[in-house]
DNA sequence: CACTCGGTGGGTAATTGTGGGGAAAGGTGG
DNA sequence: CCACCTTTCCCCACAATTACCCACCGAGTG
């Protein structure tokens, strides 16, 4: 099951977004009919059920009185519901997760492998300007790249 | 039973406050009418029975001559209160417990699998924020973050 | 040019969330 | 032991949100 491509679509003002047709195919061949979605910088993540349990175990895993970790345990997993799709293919995102996120009106999905990503297309496409920005002044990152074999 | 999710609610000058509606369906088609809540790091902890009991057991095995323990015992076992729901689904805080969490009007409950914390939208935001401020400074966290495989 | 498929938008009924009123229960001081 | 005040319980009523429909529109295709 791996997410892959980039589709913009429309929240509309009850708060649904279309599931982007292949995504979709993926999931309910596996025999799935909801997905898991919660929060993570600056935009949703979306995860098929047996990534999110996979994901679940970890956090169980980390003991209350972690201070260091309980705040992000709290945050991402407190903040993960399951979202079924409608008849259309649609989800409807919780107000907290549309609010975190700032999804408005044009949204971007991008496919990252094992989960997808929801964006406010404005933040997405200034996050994208501002790494590209951020390459040419900063050789390090440079670097980086090219040591990943790019 | 696990509870998933990120709600927010108002808690009444009377203290009630409502429990979400998928947490209160769990609850219900497991043939219980009531909670355990008490205090614990800041907010509320709410259990169902069965956990609750596990979490006695536990509490019940520290002898009462345990000087560092028997605090915690204390506190956290002595505040637990059986709530039950009124007709509309919503549980009566107690006074103590309002004021330990710091409980005025705004209110987030967020669902963490086998129980669920009851915050000041305030206190939590607050937390959040600090988290999220926390992560892009601390590259210790956010590599123990990565290490949980996400 | 029909037809399908993918994406968008809306209406309505049912459910969920909020706020109060008044009766019952409990606690306090005389 | 009684009067009084406060808190809790139980009921109802209204507002907001959500679930579940179905309609439409445009692009690609036989």
């Amino acid at each position: 099951m791996m997410f892959r491509g980039l589709f913009e679509y429309t929240i509309d003002p009850k708060g649904r977004v279309n599931v982007p047709a292949p995504f979709r195919d993926l999931v309910q061949k596996s025999g799935q009919e909801s997905l898991m979605i919660t929060k993570f910088q600056d935009c949703l993540y979306v995860f098929p059920h047996e990534e999110w349990a996979r994901i679940e175990e970890k956090l169980a895993s980390v003991p209350s009185t972690d201070r260091q970790l309980a705040p992000f345990v709290r945050s991402f997993g407190g903040s993960a519901v399951e979202v079924a799709f409608d008849k259309q293919g649609r989800v409807l995102v919780p107000p907290s997760l549309r609010a975190y996120a700032g999804l408005e009106k044009d949204v971007a999905i991008i496919g990252m492998q094992r989960r997808f990503e929801i964006w406010s297309l404005q933040r997405h496409q200034q996050s994208c300007a501002d790494f590209e920005k951020e390459l040419t002044q900063n050789p390090e990152l440079a670097k980086r790249i090219s040591d990943l074999g790019i």
